[in-house]
Order: C-alpha cells, then structure tokens, then sequence
DNA sequence: GCCAACGTTGGC
DNA sequence: GCCAACGTTGGC
C-alpha cells in the first residue's frame, strides 16, 4: 500500500449510539453530522482509515474503542428526510449537501480513556478533542496519536 | 463581506 | 443546568 490508512477521531454521544451499539450492529453508517468541516474530514475518509471512537457528553467523556471506515463518504439520506431530526431543506438527493461514512467495529477497549487521561498523557497535547471549546465531532489523528491511544487502551 | 445575533456543542 | 466557545445566518 501506498498510503497508510489515516486516522479520526469520531464523537458520539453513548446514550444515542456508543460502543457496544456498534459492537451489536457491527456496522452503522454515521448519519447527522451537520458542521462542514466534520463533513469535509468525512469526505476524505478511505475505506480503511482508522477511527477513535470517542463518547461525548458522557460520564465520562473519553475514547472508548476502535471503530474501521468501511465505506466511503456517499450523501447523508436523513438530509432530505423531513421526517428526520437531521433533516435540512437546503439538501435534495439530486444535490446533497451533507455526506456520511460507514464505520464497522474494530474492538471495545479493555480501559476505557477518559478525556482526563488524554489531557495528562504525554504526546497527546495536540490533540483537537483536549481543546476546550473544539467541537468538532470529526477530527483527524496523527498515526503516533492513534498507537499511543491504542496502548492505553489496550492497557499496555 | 462585515459582524451581531442566534443556535449548538459538550465539558463541567 | 450553566455557559464558553464556536459555527452559521442574515441584515446591512
């Protein structure tokens, strides 16, 4: 391979759609996403990219597994469903205005990682997600961010 | 194209 | 539930 897979962060809220909804599903596709530069970091998603999957607005909030892109960015059907809570009128199927992945599950971690943890670990003080105030709910992750989230995660 | 008002995110 | 930080919208 040419290219590495790269790697995300992706934010979801555990009481909507954690990691053990994905681990019974297996596959989900990540619909709602409604900010362009979470969409953008979408669009540029491959097939094999690497995905923190992160709880939000949780107790606490932090990393709670691994998650795999398995399908490329296609338009985000709740956008023209106005019956969605995601519905937006400015977006139609013949020009889609938002777009989502497929993730499938990779692996709950052995040590969930609290956001604390991230703040105190070092090597991850770049990361977007221990920005206060970052909101946005995807984010890429550099390679040496993801093994070392990994380890933790892993508990090694 | 500026920017104030408004809505949302998300940690606390 | 609070509110800071940020993105989006819309009047001008």
């Amino acid at each position: 391979m040419a290219n590495s897979p790269a790697s995300w962060l992706m934010k979801t809220e555990p009481d909507v759609f954690g990691i053990d909804d994905l681990a019974r599903k297996r596959v989900e596709h990540w619909d709602g996403v409604r900010n362009f530069q979470a969409r953008n970091h979408m669009r540029s998603m491959k097939v094999g990219d690497q995905v923190l999957f992160y709880h939000s607005s949780a107790d606490p909030p932090g990393v709670a597994g691994l998650a795999r892109v398995c399908r490329d960015a296609y338009p985000d059907f709740t956008s023209w469903d106005p019956k969605s809570k995601y519905y937006d009128e400015k977006s139609t199927p013949d020009s889609p205005r938002w777009s989502m992945v497929d993730v499938e599950f990779v692996e709950k971690f052995l040590h969930f990682i609290p956001l604390d943890q991230l703040r105190q670990t070092r090597g991850l003080e770049d990361m977007l997600v221990i920005r206060r105030g970052m909101r946005l709910s995807v984010q890429p992750v550099t390679p040496k961010e993801f093994e070392l989230i990994c380890r933790l995660g892993r508990g090694g």
